[in-house]
RNA sequence: GGGCCUGUAGCUCAGUCAGGUAGAGCGUCGGACUUUUAAUCCGAUGGUCGCGGGUUCGAACCCCGUCAGGCCCGCCA
């Protein structure tokens, strides 16, 4: 049974109706890493209505979270923003300055400037969840129940706390953050409660009062988790393995949840995204790929199937070159697979089933809509990519696929794939290896390992390409009167040319790539082929 | 110190919750297609299931131990 099925069993027998919630806190560029959270609860969304629940996808955007420190992609101006919430100081520029401007005219927030971007790729990978920023729910007062129940009884949330994650609160803890006289959590220090005020005084030497129902702080993380399942009503919430650890915030929560007065939500705990080759992927390193980046790539649905199809305790390495191919490939022969009468065969093992019924599953689970069909393209993306590169006219290309028959006319499935593909040729992020490239030397191997008879035909070569017409026509014709002035088959002067001009033994085909060279150092390759052999 | 996850074919992984002959895809090798879109089709190859014990008629699967890698227990998904 596919991994979201099973969530949407457990969940069945939990109720109907079910919340599933995703949290993010946008303190930086978001990256695919953020992608698993959001898909991983947008598939479990989808596997549940599926099931005939009725279920929907939260997103909780944590901008009630304060600015932690200067990120290198932040100007040392921001320092003074430390400790500030995310979703109430400006956002950086251009130039990672705060840009007043848009902050004071349009209320453009740091918290803002990181989400909208990854809303509008989301879009497009067919996710649109239902927002919650999380420092409107605590300024509309939202928090303000779950809040009063812990600071009347801070005694039972401290023993809950130090009791389950095994470590001790400090002197002076208190289930509410206030906000000091600089709008900052930090260095604060309670000094009585009276609800709703919790009165404080900071290290500027102020005092004041905080103001639990409009929000005038929030509470500390490990008190802010359960209080959001409760207020938003969440009965299930994916989250990473930093918090799924014992001890953790999911252990301390789930018992401060009961607390508050709600049952805690079915939990997953998914695994990290790594960039292959390169460790895990920090906004702060500028170590990541962007669901923007990614997206230029790649087709939204491939990116949908690499988290449907990896159970999320699987650590995914994501890597954006020859893995990134492979992945969309596999992806390609699911779309043509006939499920439906494979599962009809009644030899198929219990197994094999499974596994089946799993490829199916994250099929489904991949496509942007549900109403989408996985329609195969008929078209691999090895085979699009080399004719990228040999094309440079989309109708080229067309005419081509045409030809073999593999088409009759561009979908625009293809058309969009066709575009993602140049993006990702011009991009660093291309295979070296699928990259088309003639020869600058001689391969010096690939010509002795021609047979003698194939060496043979290097100067009949030479001869018919000095004087051939220089187009596509033109070299088919001289490699074809090789063959014949030669009395070789075809298949030979193949294995020649493909060691002359890509040190290989196959390859695509060489007419459309060699008029784009120039015939003189062409066949001066040649040339030096022929003296070395 | 406590805990979590992972370890199965050259690679990526299913299969472990409900024990019943070790599976897929990729790769590799071979063949076919007689002007080759790195294509496509067909066939073959391939594993002491990390290691040791236990339970069982029977263990990749359950139990105990052990090794290796990754991670968490300080608000980084």
């Amino acid at each position: 049974m596919h991994w979201t099925d099973v969530m949407a069993e457990r969940l069945a027998q939990q109720g109907q109706e079910h919340i599933i919630a995703t949290g993010i806190t946008p303190s930086g560029e978001f990256h695919i890493g953020h992608l698993r959270e959001i898909l991983t609860g947008d598939m479990i969304t989808r596997a549940a209505n599926k099931a005939g629940l009725k279920a929907e996808l939260v997103f909780v955007v944590d901008n009630a979270d304060p600015l932690r420190k200067v990120y290198p992609f932040l100007d040392e101006s921001y320092r003074e923003f430390i400790g500030q919430q995310l979703g109430a100081i400006p956002a950086p520029d251009s130039e990672g300055k705060p840009d007043w401007i848009r902050f004071e005219q349009e209320g453009w927030t740091y918290g803002d400037h990181f989400l909208t971007p990854f809303l509008d790729a989301l879009k497009q990978i067919g996710v649109e969840p239902r927002l919650i920023p999380n420092l409107e729910a605590y300024r509309s007062g939202m928090f303000a129940d779950a809040t009063k129940r812990c600071c009347d009884d801070i005694e039972t949330v401290k023993e809950i706390i130090e009791r389950v994650s095994s470590r001790e609160l400090p002197e002076g803890w208190f289930p509410w953050q206030p906000l000091n006289s600089k709008k900052s959590l930090d260095g604060v220090t309670v000094t009585g409660y009276d609800y709703p005020l919790v009165h404080w005084k900071d290290e500027h030497g102020e005092h004041g009062s905080s103001n639990i129902i409009k929000g005038e702080g929030k509470l500390p993380w490990r008190l802010d988790w359960p209080a959001k399942w409760g207020h938003n009503g969440v009965t299930c919430e994916p989250f990473g393995k930093d918090h799924g650890a014992s001890g953790g915030s999911y252990d301390t929560g789930k018992e401060l949840s009961v607390f508050m007065g709600h049952a805690p939500p079915l939990p997953l705990t998914y695994e990290w995204i790594s960039l292959r080759g390169q460790g895990a992927m920090s906004s702060s390193t500028g170590n990541t790929v962007g669901p923007i980046e990614a997206l230029e790539l790649v087709p939204p649905q491939i990116l949908r199937f690499l988290i449907a199809n990896s159970k999320p305790n699987k650590a995914i390495e994501f890597d954006t070159g020859m893995g990134l191919v492979n992945l969309a490939d596999e992806y390609e022969r699911l779309c043509s697979r006939d499920f439906e009468t494979e599962l009809d065969d009644e030899s198929k093992s219990r197994r094999q089933r499974v596994q089946i019924e799993d490829a199916q599953a994250a099929l489904r689970l991949s496509m942007i809509s549900e109403e989408d069909s996985n329609e195969a393209t008929a078209v691999s993306f090895r085979h699009l990519a080399l004719l990228a590169q040999i094309k440079d006219d989309d109708e080229a290309v067309w005419e081509s696929l045409r030809g073999s028959g593999a088409i009759e006319s561009p979908t625009s499935l293809l058309r969009d794939r066709l575009a993602r593909m140049r993006a990702w040729i011009k991009s660093s992020h291309f295979p070296e290896d699928m990259r088309i490239q003639i020869m600058t030397e001689p391969n010096q191997d690939a010509i002795e390992r021609l047979e003698k008879h194939q060496r043979d035909l290097l100067p009949v070569l030479l001869a018919c390409f000095e004087d051939a017409p220089w187009d596509v026509s033109g070299i088919t014709a001289a490699i074809k009167s090789v063959a014949e002035q030669a009395e070789a088959p075809m298949k030979d002067v193949y294995r020649t040319c493909y060691a002359v001009f890509m040190g290989a033994e196959r390859g695509p085909r060489l007419a459309p790539i060699l008029c784009n060279c120039d015939q003189e150092v062409i066949c001066q390759l040649i040339s030096r082929c022929v003296s070395m052999s």
